[in-house]
DNA sequence: CGTGGGGTTGATTCTTATCAATTCGGGTGG
DNA sequence: CCACCCGAATTGATAAGAATCAACCCCACG
């Protein structure tokens, strides 16, 4: 992971990977930023329902956007990396629509949702960016729709484990992986019991192997062929030149 | 597929049912309309992965957005319903995700997506309308993720007619829903026979009466208890002040 | 009259949930 | 250093839910 120099703004380091900034966009998302917070894993950042007038930007470790259902079932909506962006989601509402934990150690760094208007204001390159970044995150959702709707366990765990794979940018073959398998079910619509016999079948494949949160991928491809795995939903162009000159 | 003339450009008149809008804002949605366009019941308004530049408002009747997998299954990601933008959530994108097809005949006008370019340039309060109307479109994904992830046949079902019907925002009992069973369980992730199953359940349990793509709504309460429905996801308010001053 | 698409129903099979018992591994306190 | 504890993972047995396959009905439409 790269380091990110003292007094640097992490927007700014986030957004910075994506596009050229000048100077002016980069004054523009630093004034956004006030603090680093940390949260420890399984503490909440804000509740469902909650009025919610901030966004995160996640500097180290995985959190999640979940949703609890009035019988106690839980749905994990989102899981989120490091560089992503916490709550971007909701950005055009005043509550939440769902509560969002820590699945690890984290450090965020809050911003508050209402001064993107100055951002609008000011650079409709930035707003082309927020906008971008909210069609990948609905891409997302889609690919989930489509993978919790018309796919089998077997199948929803090894896409799973290819998105994390991919999102998470390993050349290795060996990655890490700090959630447990009930929160793997809560994300892919099945039970924790039924995630373990599903790793199994997949150990027994030999497609993977697994200890300690350490994930070992044995056959990328089997894994690949197996979920119809397609990777063209993480990597889509944006639609304005604007933007697209600029995109690294 | 037909093109006709049209006076009133239809977006205008979607725009201006959510807030008030000023003559420079109505010049500026109007610029963008050409023309409406018929496409008959099961046309494709454009196919997944294609280049897309445009997307389309929706005058009458309805449409999905509908993913095909490699093996054939099929799953539905929207339903549109008239006023409704088809295509917004692939606004940032060059590439389509989804197909978009006709359920019944229906009537659209057309806008070049590039041109959102110059509302975002011209007026602030447009671009947060637009966060706010994508906003609400991840809050129905998100519902949909939920459903299926979590809920049984007779649950997701329940919930998919008290959606209809809060959408369609009858207050009458009884409303048309013209879609056959196939395309309802590839919404919902259940295959068309386990729909006809279910929509049979729920005549036994006196919650719902139906002939003729005619939904009658015996028992609002019980389908909402059974379904765990919850409104708010459909009426979030925006979070911008600018906009929420002059919301209808 | 046929014909075909959608809907219904029954029989069977497959997948996954649920419940329960056991094991594993890491952390803690004596 | 060891005994214990606790949450997570594993495994087995059973039950529930939904898919699949197949037959049949209904009806709109040529």
């Amino acid at each position: 992971m790269s380091v990110k120099p003292e007094g640097e703004s992490c927007i700014v380091h986030q957004f910075g990977k994506m596009i050229e900034l000048n100077e002016t966009e980069i004054n523009l998302l630093s004034a956004l930023e006030k603090e680093v917070r940390l949260f420890k894993a399984g503490e909440r950042l804000s509740l469902s329902g909650d009025y919610s007038d901030r966004f995160y930007t996640l500097k180290s470790g995985w959190a999640c956007a979940i949703k609890t259902l009035a019988d106690g079932q839980r749905q994990v909506l989102d899981i989120f990396l490091p560089g992503q962006i916490i709550g971007l989601r909701e950005i055009g509402l005043s509550h939440s629509l769902s509560e969002f934990r820590a699945l690890t150690t984290i450090e965020v760094c809050p911003f508050p949702k209402q001064r993107l208007t100055e951002i609008f204001e000011q650079s409709v390159r930035l707003t082309d960016l927020f906008f971008l970044i909210m069609a990948r995150e609905q891409a997302m959702l889609i690919e989930r729709i489509i993978n919790i709707g018309r796919r089998n366990a077997t199948e929803r765990l090894a896409h799973f484990i290819v998105e994390m794979k991919t999102r998470l940018n390993q050349r290795a073959s060996e990655f890490h992986m700090p959630i447990n398998q009930s929160i793997i079910g809560d994300t892919l619509g099945i039970s924790s019991v039924h995630v373990s016999r599903t790793f199994k079948y997949l150990r027994d494949l030999g497609y993977i192997e697994k200890n300690n949160g350490q994930i070992e991928i044995k056959n990328l491809e089997g894994l690949i062929e197996l979920s119809g795995f397609d990777r063209t939903y993480l990597e889509s162009t944006p639609v304005w030149t604007r933007l697209r000159s600029s995109m690294k």
